[in-house]
DNA sequence: CTGTTAGCGCTTTCAT
DNA sequence: ATGAAAGCGCTAACAG
């Protein structure tokens, strides 16, 4: 592999030369740029990123920490990330914490000691305080998913609590008055907004929150299922169940089926996120977008504007989720 | 950030003794170690990986190359991959070739430049000679879901044949004699193997292959939609649907469904992947398992034993996939 | 506009 | 077992 000293051996001009039309700089006679030019392409010169690091203190990496790598979500807010990223020449490092603290905090640190130049993080058990300490340090931080107050520049996240109120009262439009509910986990704050979205939607409707209706799940297809089946078992009637989330949605429509409820004649359903399969479901799930790929984007155009100086797009943090009307919910 | 000469003074050792307990090496007295830890300790002392990269021209990083980021199979492989390599210390950069042939080596050419010890591949647009050459270069690669004959050690990939085999031979098995098939793009090796296997199960039946019946789609939700809206709009009769994958099962569930035929008494579905939503679809789908978590991770470990020499585990680089058995097929 | 000269923080011979 | 010294390939003042 060709080093910098060959290329400007080979060109007649000094490193630094060959170092500033590596990097576009101004101040460089068209024919020096050349000459190098040139004498890169005969040697097939590559520039050693790792080098470039070491000297300049920037990676033109970015790294990337989530709880989970799988699961509908993440696929899609890495694409647009990555997409987004790579036009401007960035790559990303990817990292999970497996929603466990201490092994959160190890992928930051295995993120720093890349020296990465700012991260994108989406977890759910790392602290405010901890991620705020975090936002103080030297590298620059983007919190998806996720809302803290006192670092909102660096938060890009959508108005759960908007969307849990959305979500409920469209279900009580459409005539219904006994509605289950399936939470995510409420230790993890979207979890808690929705649901207080959707008591804000009862209260507004006067109706009264049952506790019989409502099971905390986990997010996932299991927790819907299970939690169809508990309130189902609790005797209490009820005409729709509304869900923290599609995964816990579709849980919760085959778990209906099992007892041989139909949807949406028996109990309308109504999810959260529209993932890309919520359209494959049948009936096809109505729930509310969320809009995870514009949410990266802006991520990313935060970073290239923030860290890189590169762009100089307007920086918009809050995002609406909205309703996408399907199938599974009855008009009574 | 502490350096390595910080440590050496404060510890009263030379760098290179730092350097040593930095790498485990042996011959290091344990009180020298004691005196190094305990510097590092109260510095705060983290390595710069950037700089023992440079040193060392090792990354520790492992560089992904994959076409698409999204949709349910990615995933699933990226977070195996991701959780064994984790563990080994290294660390995943990844990247996207957009099933561009330009753009995919474009992607290698980067994550080779990120002086990548190893790079894991899952593309379709690379020819093989363009992946036997790159074998040959200095640094390792793997190969998945795809055979190569002439680099096999390399590549970890499924009987596609077989699995094609024998979803249509189950189907046959119950009962049904005309059956639809809905292919994945014949420029891609899987599609075209799933697709020999189709036809080799009908020979051995006797039956013959219709090409009224036949559709190339996309692999995609859309493709088995429409695949399906074409086969019955040749008013041929047919009892069952075999799709190349379960995202076009999917879309051609619900293709069916518009033209009001019940699944699976009107028309029995079978797919291939046994992606994780293909038990939430409904009828629940009968499928191909694809192992790709397993795949992922002997990758994995193929890498830490011939890349890093840390593993001596047993290699198998072929995997076969098995009927998982739902409710979409019909017996008749 | 171009060249010289120090490093960036660490690994790795080679001595001792 | 430990230390000295020479880089890894490049960037970034600083001169000129």
């Amino acid at each position: 592999m060709a080093t910098i000293y060959e290329v400007s051996a080979l060109a007649g001009v000094s490193l630094s030369s060959v170092s500033r039309v590596l990097n576009d700089h101004q101040h460089v006679s068209e024919k020096t740029k050349q000459k190098v030019l040139a004498a890169m392409n005969e040697l097939g010169y590559r520039p050693s990123s790792v080098a470039r690091s070491l000297a300049s203190s920037r990676s033109n990496s970015i790294g990337i920490l989530v709880s989970e790598l799988h699961g509908p979500f993440f696929g899609d807010m890495l694409s647009s990330l990555e997409l987004e990223l790579r036009k401007a020449g960035k790559h990303v490092i990817i990292t999970a914490g497996h929603s466990d603290e201490q092994s959160e905090k190890d992928g930051i640190n295995f993120l720093i000691d890349r020296s990465c130049d700012a991260l994108i993080i989406l977890v759910d058990s790392l602290s405010d305080e901890y991620l705020i300490e975090l936002s103080q340090g030297s590298i620059p931080i983007v919190i998806l998913n996720r809302l803290i107050p006192e670092i909102e520049d660096n938060c890009f996240y959508i108005d759960n609590e908007l969307g849990g109120y959305l979500s409920t009262k469209h279900i009580i439009e459409q005539g219904h008055q006994q509605l289950a509910y399936i939470s995510g986990p409420l230790f993890k704050k979207d979890a808690t907004e929705r649901f207080n979205g959707h008591k804000r939607a009862l209260a507004e409707a006067s109706l009264t929150f049952d506790e019989a209706l409502f099971y905390e799940g986990d997010f996932l297809t299991g927790g819907g299922r299970i939690g169809i089946d508990h309130i189902i078992k609790t005797q209490r009637p009820f005409t729709a169940v509304v869900c923290a989330n599609d995964e816990m949605a579709s849980g919760a429509m085959k778990g209906a089926r099992d007892h041989n409820m139909f949807i949406p004649q028996d109990c309308s359903v109504i999810g959260f996120d529209n993932v890309y399969f919520a359209n494959y479901l049948h009936p096809e799930l109505t729930t509310m977008n969320y809009p995870i790929k514009e949410m990266a984007k802006m991520s990313a155009q935060w970073i290239i504007k923030n860290v890189y100086k590169k762009s100089d797009v307007i920086i918009n943090n809050k995002f609406t989720p909205e309703l996408i009307t399907r199938e599974s919910i009855l008009k009574i």
